[in-house]
DNA sequence: ATCAAAATTAAACAAACGTTTGATTTGACG
DNA sequence: CGTCAAATCAAACGTTTGTTTAATTTTGAT
């Protein structure tokens, strides 16, 4: 944290903060105490407390997009595409767990100035899933769903597990981390390509996992 | 809105306006104003505004546990039980969006008045899965899935339509609503149970990721 | 060593915040 | 009619908010 520039420490410190606190829940008092700057380098920085928050709005979406990018595109078959980019995906998630939720919780706020930036990203990455998943589906089994409900169908199901953590841990009487991250994505993967496994009278093709 | 009690007209207005622009970013002049009531009246019914939070938290939770309890009781088989409750839930959802946007964002906020709310709704929540889905499912195919990953689950794929929906506005170039919310329910149904169908040359299981 | 640009600081700004107080109005009941 | 409690009100409370200003220090190239 000490050998970090002021302007890093402060983004660090607004994602650690806005994720538990909310963006509007959070004084840049606080702010500047937290990542040890004084409090007019924070507009200095980034103009202004929104500014800051698009710049890692921004951060976020600019590494999950160059994952679908990466993985999604090829010839390979759609199975494992996908499961490349759930796997992906999750360990991205992971890595920057505060940065997701604070993705997630300004997801609805209807902040004019905010609403293009992500409208923006979830544009472009809606073109790719559209030409990397919805198009293949679509000509092997005729299935018409458009990339702006898989979209947020995969990155919903993806976060859960971080979205409800904070909440969880008061759930069970203490334990960080009861599924490893390992077994959360293959969960993910699972239940994604094939459903959640259940008797087998049922007429799919797809039944049991493990 | 004019026939309302006082009381009604504040929750109303209030989950307007949390899930647009958040708790802390919503004044309470600005919530009296929509709700045409005194200030002085939201701490006269409720306390304070965290009350006002927690009566509009505790009314969604209770909503929704009560379609658990009801949909996923009894013998049926879990196919059938799974499906009844993603239907009621999905309408649940859909009838009171705004509510579940306002749970959905301060979920990871971790404010100590708040969050044993959340939780204690999340344990009885966690009860009803692990005695109506996690048992049935570890029964019939062996597989170990806790309640406390199934609820987020299934929770957040449910919800990605509502949560998404302010942005998906602006990424096509208009529409309210491009799924209705009947196909929306089977598509998640399917997805759940099934997974996404791809191309049945695949093995079995989802299997590797390199 | 010099000097301009960048970085950092303390101090102040008006505006908005959640909450409280005390007085006034309302409506039902004896 | 008188009365008591619930409901409603205007006004003010002390903090905290995001932002700006102007002065000062630090930096890096000439």
């Amino acid at each position: 944290m000490k050998n970090l520039t002021p302007k890093e420490r402060i983004i660090q410190s607004a994602v650690y903060l806005f994720a538990r606190q909310g963006f509007d829940g959070t004084g840049l008092r606080e702010l500047a105490a937290r990542a040890e700057v004084n409090l007019a380098m924070i507009n200095y920085f980034f103009g202004s407390k929104k500014g800051l928050l698009k710049e890692i709005l921004d951060g976020f979406f600019e590494g999950y997009l160059a994952i679908a990018e990466k993985e999604l595109a090829g010839t390979d078959n759609l199975h494992t595409k996908l499961s490349r980019f759930i796997n992906s995906s999750v360990r991205y998630f992971d890595s920057g767990q505060d940065a997701l939720l604070v993705m997630i919780t300004e997801l609805p706020h209807d902040d004019p100035d905010i609403i293009e930036h992500k409208a923006t990203w979830a544009r472009q990455m809606a073109e790719v899933l559209e030409r990397e998943v919805c198009q293949p589906l679509k000509e092997k089994t005729g299935q018409l769903i458009p990339a702006t409900c898989i979209g947020p169908m995969l990155t919903s199901l993806m976060a859960s597990r971080f979205l409800f953590a904070p909440v969880l841990t008061r759930v069970r009487g203490e334990s960080g981390n009861p599924v490893d991250i390992h077994g959360y994505t293959e969960m993910i993967t699972s239940l994604f390509l094939q459903g959640i496994a259940t008797e087998n009278t049922t007429p799919n093709h797809c039944s049991k996992i493990q």
